[in-house]
DNA sequence: GTGAAAGCGCTAACAA
DNA sequence: TTGTTAGCGCTTTCAC
């Protein structure tokens, strides 16, 4: 067996197949879609031509005259955050499970790349877009990617993680509130009073949200709400060890933190390690995403998880329903849970 | 401002955009592509109704008629691997600014998948393909694989992270063997003689590359080989971990432990932390990859890094020449670095 | 049941 | 400089 790159290697096409069959184009091609009737005889000859070139039609081509590239777009903030990262892979198997292909673009931060990447996938004519986080966070939608993403909604379907107010998307959320109530239950119930909130920012409807919820639960448990205890920040490493670091060093000591994700917590917990506080002996720590960090870190996280394989479902889901004129809710909630690991325990004292 | 679904959003063509400057859809077709003369007075007018309409061109029909997609396919092993995730995020940087486009295919764990993508991105005409990780990791090439890629190379040209003996792909991978000697000096000059190896399989070429150096480098300075010490495992958490516990349970404590990667460090810091030694002082842990997971760990990791831009770069180039029918060397070597932290120190006793 | 022909939206060779 | 024409590879009427 010898494998030569054959050089040029013309691509074989349904012509190819139809001549060697003594049939037409378009009897191979009703073989290929299977939506019409061909005699069986025939049928079988022109698969087996098929099946010995392994031929594969053109997906461009096909895109082309039907018009339905079965290609579903989607933009992420940054796949090496392991929560999008999560996200994706889940969609990338649901829509492979539904016979379609995703094209993924990262914005890394850059707002600008999500305009751009929207066009891109407009022109690959994608059927439908997904977009995971990034402008869609937003508590204040910007007017100017509103406008953009409006007028793409007329043609091609979108589905957003959050939210895009003046614009038709289809929204799939996690239920902010409902993870605020597991994380506050689970340290209530473990006798924590001084329960502090570090990381995140208000103008992110997600965190804005986990912060009324958190507001909320302190008022029904009749607990003071100590401004010092909400530490807004970012979402990484340094911003969870940084807004910790501010707690300690003013001597608010919490019996117990919120980080508003993983990479935040680890940096709560470097912070709280550090300053010589053993975890959860002295403060416990808890978080969201329940992404493996979770499980790498010593202690090991207490995190709220999201069921990714479900979210990416009911992402594709509606992306793919949207893309076929079916009906689609216009919001839904993604339940999560509860995962307790090492990091929280009794309140001190 | 009101955004409406304007239900029916017919997608504006080249023809529509023609006839409204009153000429013909070549024409318009030149001031696209900019690769003829108009004239400038219609050139502005197509100009103008292009961005009127905020046009943009099928990619479809491109792709179709010049038979070049300007889409390049990535396979990638697992995305949630941070490994994977940085190499992606810079082969689609680099693809960008190239002009390219990248599709993304997961494999996760399931060789077959990688069949089944290979044959969609050929269907989707990709201009070239690059495979990260997952079957040209394997020191013997799979005979099966072998036989689908080398029927691809004819047509489509493929680059991978490692090999696959007996087809034309381009190879860009890891110099494997530097990256050993970076982490033996490094540790041997720490005045390390008991140095472990855990995690990897012996049947994956770069694990095979480093194991061969460790023994080489340890005969160099005259340190005798302890089978022991070489602990084959997998690529992942709990595999470090066991590792870690094997060697410890069976009193053969090493001063260093090299980790095949920095999940399995987090395994086997865990382990050494379990058994109340500490890091650096009584064990030190060093790793490859320098994923975000050495920086957030207690204590932060000692690793091998790839610059992972030039990484992505190198193999988005050579995926893109090789299309364009340049010159593209048949292997290329990317040159790793130490980034020493906090996990490394002098050896015990 | 099957083939011819038109068309999906674009580019490029050829005339004019 | 510009328009006409012929594809790119496939699907889908419309006849037969």
């Amino acid at each position: 067996m010898d494998f030569q790159k054959s050089s040029d290697n013309k691509r074989i096409t349904i012509y190819d197949i139809a001549k060697e069959a003594g049939v037409s184009a378009s009897t191979v091609s009703r073989v290929l879609t299977n939506n019409a009737n061909v005699r069986k005889e025939k049928k079988d000859k022109i698969q087996n031509i098929i099946d010995k070139y392994d031929f594969k039609p053109n997906a461009l081509a096909k895109g082309l005259s039907d018009t339905k590239s079965k290609i579903i777009g989607i933009i992420a903030a940054d796949v090496r955050n392991p929560y999008y990262a999560e996200v994706f892979v889940a969609c990338e198997s649901a829509a492979r499970e539904a016979g379609y292909t995703v094209l993924l673009c990262n914005s890394l931060g850059m707002v600008e790349q999500e305009s751009l990447h929207l066009q891109m996938l407009q022109q690959q004519s994608v059927d439908a877009i997904i977009q995971l986080g990034g402008r869609v966070d937003d508590l204040v939608s910007d007017k100017d990617y509103v406008g953009k993403v409006a007028r793409i909604t007329g043609t091609i379907p979108v589905v957003v993680t959050g939210k895009l107010d003046g614009t038709s998307c289809y929204r799939v959320q996690i239920d902010a509130k409902k993870a605020m109530d597991l994380l506050m239950s689970h340290l209530i119930g473990l006798g924590h009073k001084r329960i502090a909130l570090v990381g995140g920012r208000k103008n992110v409807t997600s965190t804005y949200e986990k912060y009324k919820q958190y507001l909320k639960v302190l008022h029904d448990h009749q607990i003071e709400f100590q401004e010092e205890f909400f530490v807004e920040g970012g979402y990484n490493y340094q911003t969870g060890y940084e807004g910790m670091n501010k707690l300690i060093d003013r001597h608010i000591k919490p019996t117990a933190v919120i980080a508003i994700n993983d990479f935040s917590a680890a940096g709560i917990v470097r912070s709280i390690t550090e300053h010589g506080y053993r975890i959860p002996q002295d403060i416990s720590v808890v978080s969201y995403d329940n992404t493996y960090i979770a499980t790498l870190l010593i202690p090991t996280l207490t995190s709220v998880d999201y069921d990714y394989k479900t979210f990416g479902r009911k992402l594709v889901q509606a992306a793919i329903n949207a893309a076929e004129d079916e009906e689609v809710p216009i919001q839904q909630l993604v339940t999560p849970t509860l995962v307790i690991r090492e990091s929280s325990g009794p309140a001190a004292d």
